[in-house]
DNA sequence: CATATTCGGGG
DNA sequence: GTGTACGAATATG
C-alpha cells in the first residue's frame, strides 16, 4: 500500500536482535502512524592489509551470554576533506555492536571513522530524508501493538520532498498544557506540593481540570484522579505535538514527581515519560518546550529582556497573561474562595492559550531549522547553534561522499577549551553627544570573510609562502585557492539564502520561506563560532582566529578610509562604523559606500545601516575614555535605541524591580531621561528618610543545597541557618527572605529575618548602593547621567535633557 | 585578586 | 541509546 507520510520523530528499536528504525508521524489525513524500517548500523575502518577484511567479517565477540558478529565487510571509496581514501565498511546487527567491534579491531586497523553517529540520525542522513517533509512510502500493514498508533513496515521510499510543508501545522494536532501548583515558603523546586489545576489548549479543545468545585473547570475528586484524567485526556486527543512553557524543567518533571508520589502510572503517548538531561521526551508525541527554542534560537530576533511568558507573549503576540497575584492562589485554595479560584482557572487556561499561540507563531522557524539540518523537532528544540551547523554539514557530507569527522574525546575537548582567540575590534568612543550620525556595517561579515578568503580546515596552510588569503596579522597562515570543504558548504548556504530571498519577494505570505531565510542567516553566522567550538567535529581554531583577524583588518580599513574622506569616526564595533556627517552630506556617505564596495573582494559588502539625528556615548566605568557597547541613539521617529544595559535579576527587593521598571518606562516610552533621574532621586530620598516600607526591602533567595554543605556563607545562608534554629525545615529549594538591617559589619552580619527588623530599620546605604544604584546606573549612564548625579553629589550636567 | 554561589524559566 | 548549559553577576575569602 502507498502512504503519504510526514514524520516528526525517529526512534531506535531492537527487533529480533537487530537495530531498526521507527518513524512516527501522520499521513495526509492527519492520522498518526508508526513506520518501521530495517536499517543496519555500520562504521568505517582504514586498513593496510586486505587479509583483515576476512578476519573482521568472521569476528565473534562474547558479550555476556550474547555473541556479537559482523554482518558484512566490504571496500568503499570515501573522501576525507577532499582527499580520496579507500576504506572498509563494517556493517553490524545492533547499533551497540559498533563500539564493541571497534574496540576489538582498534589496534589492528589504521583508523576508524563514523563510529560515533547516533543511529537514528545516521538513517536520516543516509536516506537523505527530513522530518516534516512529504514522503511517499510503499508499506505493508503490521499487527498494531496497541490501538493508539497503527504500525506499518516500510518497503520503499518512492519519493521524498526536501521542503517542509507549510500547511502541515494545520493538519498536526498541537496541544499546549500548563499546570498551577500549591505554593508554600518551602519553594516549588522540590516539586512536592500538590498540583492544583492543569489546563489544555488546542484549536478545538480548551479545558481546565482541578480537584475543587470551581466555575469553568472540570472538577475531580482529588489530585490523583486529576492526574489520571490528565493521561486520559491526552490519550483522547492523541496530539502530535505537546508544548509547554518551561515544561522541560517544570510542568512535566513536576507532573512526574507528583504522579510517582501518588502512585499514578503516567502513560501519555506510546510509553512512559522519559526525563533526561533537562528534557522530556514522549514516545509518539513530540514534546516542545517553547521557552527553550525561543531563548536559544529566536533570541537574536527578539527585543525582550526577560523570557517570562508574559514578556515574550507581549512582544511576539501582543497579548499578556491574565493579571493575578499568584501568591494568593494557595490562600484561595485553602479558604475555598470561589471567585478567586475562578480567576485562577482563567489564568491557567490563558497561559496554555499563550503557549499554544507562541508555538504556532514559531513553528515556521522550528520547521525551517528542521528542514535545514534534518534534525527531528525534538533535537532542534534542544540543540544550540553549533549543533545546527554541525548537522547541516553532516547532512551535506553525503553529496560530496565526505567522511564525517569524529567528535573530540573528553581530553581533547578539555585541551581545546584552554585556548582563547582574539575577537572582534571594538573602538573606544569619545564620550559625548553627536549629531547627524550615519552607521555603516558589513553585511554578514563573518560568513563573507570565511567564503571570500576560503577559510577551511583543508585550505589552511601553515608556512610563509603564498600571496593568497594571508591572515593579515600572521603571515604564517594563509588559505589555498582550491575551495575548502567548510567554505564550499557555507557558500552554498549563502547562495541558497539569496535564492530563497528572491523567491520570498514573489510570495510574501510564505511564512516558512521567510523563516528559512531567517534561520539560514543565523546558521551562516554560526559557522565562525562553530570553528572555534571545543566540541566541533570540524574544529579549526586557526580558521576562527584568521576569520576575526580578517574582520579586524576590514573594519579598520573602513575606519581609516572614512577618516581620509573627512568623516569623523566616533565609534566602531565588529562590523559597523559610526560616522558624523559634520559639514558633509548624506550623499557623500553613499558615494563612499559605492567606492568601497567596488574594491571589496569576493562577496564582502559594506551597507548603509541607518541615520540617527543624535547619539550619546558615555564615559567608561573607569572614567577614562568611552564605554564600549553602551550608547543610546535617537531615531528619526523620535524613539530611542538604548544599547548595553541589562535588567537586574530577581533576587533583589521589590523596590528595585519597581524602580527599574519605572525608569525604563520614563526613558523609552516617554523619552524623558530627566524625569527618570528625578524619579530615582526621589526614591533615594524616601529610602534615606525611611518612607519606604520594610516589605519593599525584602530580598528573596533560594537555597540550593543542604545548609551544612556551604563553604562560603552568604547572607541567605546565615538567615536560613537561623530559620532552621527556630525549627523551620530548610532544604534545597527553600526560599529565604531577609532584610539587610542597619548597623556595622559585612552584609551577612546584617542579614535578618523580616519579622526581626523594626519598621525603617533597614540599611539605607546598602539598599541605595547595592540594590537601587546598580539596577539603574547603567541605564541612566547611557542617557548621560553619572552615578554621582543620581546620588546628588556631582554637578548637574543634564546631558539627558538633550533627548 | 580568585573562588563560591546563584540566576534564568516555572508557582 | 550522545551529552554538554552557560555566562554573568554578586558576595566572600
Amino acid at each position: 500500500m502507498n502512504i503519504k507520510f510526514y514524520f516528526y520523530d525517529v526512534r531506535h528499536v531492537l527487533i529480533d536482535g537487530k537495530s531498526c528504525i521507527e518513524l512516527y508521524g501522520i499521513n495526509k489525513e492527519g492520522n498518526k502512524l508508526c513506520i518501521v524500517d530495517e536499517f543496519n548500523p555500520y562504521f568505517y575502518a582504514e586498513i593496510d592489509n586486505d587479509l583483515l577484511i576476512d578476519k573482521i567479517s568472521k569476528l565473534n565477540i562474547k558479550d555476556g551470554d550474547d555473541e556479537i558478529s559482523v554482518l558484512s565487510v566490504h571496500k568503499i571509496n570515501k573522501k576525507i576533506l577532499g582527499i580520496d581514501k579507500e576504506l572498509i565498511k563494517i556493517v553490524c546487527n545492533k547499533n551497540s555492536d559498533i563500539h564493541k567491534i571497534r574496540n576489538e579491531i582498534k589496534y589492528a586497523v589504521l583508523n576508524t571513522y563514523e563510529f560515533d553517529i547516533p543511529y537514528t540520525r545516521r538513517y536520516l542522513v543516509d536516506k537523505q530524508i527530513t522530518p516534516l517533509t512529504e514522503l511517499s512510502l510503499v508499506c505493508d500493514e503490521l499487527g498494531s501493538e496497541d490501538d493508539l498508533i497503527p504500525r506499518y513496515k516500510l518497503n520503499e521510499i518512492e519519493f521524498s520532498s526536501n521542503k517542509v510543508d507549510g500547511n502541515l501545522v494545520n493538519t498536526l494536532k498541537i496541544l499546549a498544557i500548563d499546570i498551577e501548583t500549591y505554593y508554600s515558603d518551602g519553594g516549588i523546586d522540590d516539586f512536592t506540593e500538590p498540583i492544583l489545576m492543569i489546563s489544555f489548549y488546542s484549536n478545538n479543545f480548551k479545558k481546565v481540570i482541578t480537584w475543587k468545585e470551581i466555575d469553568g473547570a472540570e472538577n475531580l475528586e482529588n489530585e490523583k484522579i486529576m492526574l489520571e484524567r490528565f493521561c486520559e485526556i491526552i490519550k483522547e486527543i492523541n496530539p502530535d505535538f505537546i508544548t509547554g512553557y518551561f515544561s522541560d524543567s517544570f510542568d512535566f518533571p513536576y507532573i512526574k514527581k507528583r504522579a510517582d508520589m501518588l502512585g499514578v502510572s503516567l502513560k501519555l503517548g506510546d510509553g512512559p515519560l522519559e526525563i533526561k538531561n533537562d528534557s522530556v521526551r514522549i514516545k509518539g508525541i513530540v514534546h516542545i518546550d517553547i521557552l527553550k527554542f525561543i531563548r536559544r534560537t529566536m533570541s537574536s530576533t527578539l527585543e525582550t529582556q526577560t523570557y517570562s511568558l508574559n514578556d515574550v507573549a507581549k512582544e511576539v503576540l501582543g497579548e499578556k497573561k491574565l493579571e493575578v497575584n499568584l501568591s494568593n492562589l494557595s490562600v484561595a485554595w485553602d479558604e475555598d474562595n470561589k471567585s478567586d479560584l475562578k480567576r485562577f482557572v482563567e489564568y491557567n487556561l490563558k497561559d496554555s492559550k499563550l503557549t499554544y499561540e507562541l508555538f504556532m507563531k514559531i513553528f515556521p522557524n522550528l520547521g525551517a531549522m528542521v528542514n535545514l539540518t534534518s534534525l527531528i523537532p525534538f533535537d532542534v528544540n534542544k540543540g544550540g547553534f553549533s549543533q545546527f551547523v554541525e548537522w547541516y554539514i553532516i547532512y551535506n557530507t553525503k553529496k560530496y561522499n565526505e567522511i564525517i569527522l569524529s567528535k573530540p574525546n573528553y581530553h581533547e575537548q578539555e585541551s581545546r577549551r584552554e585556548f582563547r582567540i582574539q575577537g572582534a575590534y571594538v573602538a573606544e568612543p569619545r564620550p559625548g553627544i553627536y549629531k547627524d550620525i550615519i552607521v555603516l556595517d558589513f553585511t554578514s561579515l563573518y560568513p563573507s570573510v570565511i567564503t571570500t578568503h576560503n577559510i577551511s580546515l583543508d585550505s589552511l596552510r601553515r608556512e610563509p609562502k603564498s600571496s593568497l588569503n594571508i591572515n593579515p596579522e600572521n603571515d604564517n597562515l594563509w588559505f589555498s585557492k582550491k575551495e575548502g570543504y567548510i567554505t564550499k558548504i557555507l557558500s552554498e548556504l549563502i547562495l541558497m539564502r539569496k535564492k530563497y530571498k528572491k523567491e520570498l519577494k514573489n510570495s510574501e505570505g510564505d511564512l516558512l520561506l521567510a523563516a528559512k531565510v531567517g534561520m539560514l542567516k543565523i546558521l551562516a553566522n554560526s559557522f565562525y563560532g562553530y570553528l572555534a567550538f571545543y566540541g566541533a567535529r570540524w574544529y579549526c581554531l586557526e580558521c576562527a582566529s584568521s576569520t576575526t583577524a580578517f574582520c579586524r583588518y576590514y573594519i579598520k580599513k573602513v575606519i581609516s578610509e572614512t577618516k581620509d574622506k573627512g568623516f569623523d569616526v566616533i565609534y566602531s564595533d565588529t562590523d559597523s562604523v559610526f560616522l558624523t556627517l559634520g559639514s558633509k552630506t548624506k550623499d557623500s556617505a553613499f558615494d563612499f559606500l559605492d567606492e568601497t564596495n567596488k574594491n571589496l573582494p569576493g562577496i564582502m559588502e559594506l551597507d548603509y545601516e541607518g541615520y540617527y539625528p543624535q547619539g550619546l556615548f558615555v564615559l567608561s566605568k573607569s572614567g577614562v575614555g568611552g564605554a564600549k557597547k553602551r550608547y543610546s541613539l535617537l531615531k528619526e521617529d523620535g524613539t530611542m535605541k538604548i544599547v548595553g544595559f541589562e535588567l537586574v535579576r530577581r533576587n533583589t527587593s521589590p523596590i528595585v524591580k519597581e524602580v527599574q521598571k519605572e525608569v525604563l518606562n520614563l526613558i523609552l516610552k516617554e523619552n524623558s531621561p530627566d524625569k527618570a533621574l528625578k524619579y530615582v532621586k526621589n526614591i533615594l530620598d524616601k529610602i534615606k528618610s525611611k518612607q519606604i516600607s520594610n516589605d519593599e526591602m525584602i530580598i528573596t533567595t533560594k537555597i540550593s543545597k543542604p545548609l551544612d554543605q556551604y563553604s562560603a556563607v552568604g547572607p541567605h545562608v546565615v538567615v536560613a541557618r537561623s530559620m532552621e534554629a527556630k525549627g523551620n525545615k530548610i532544604k534545597p529549594g527553600s526560599i529565604v527572605k531577609y532584610i539587610i538591617k542597619s548597623g556595622e559589619g559585612i552584609i551577612r552580619e546584617k542579614a535578618s529575618l523580616p519579622e526581626e527588623v523594626d519598621a525603617g530599620d533597614y540599611d539605607s546605604d546598602y539598599y541605595i548602593n547595592n540594590q537601587i544604584i546598580p539596577a539603574v546606573e547603567q541605564i541612566l549612564r547611557v542617557c548621560g547621567y553619572e552615578k554621582d548625579q543620581i546620588l546628588g553629589k556631582g554637578v548637574q550636567k543634564g546631558l539627558g535633557s538633550f533627548f
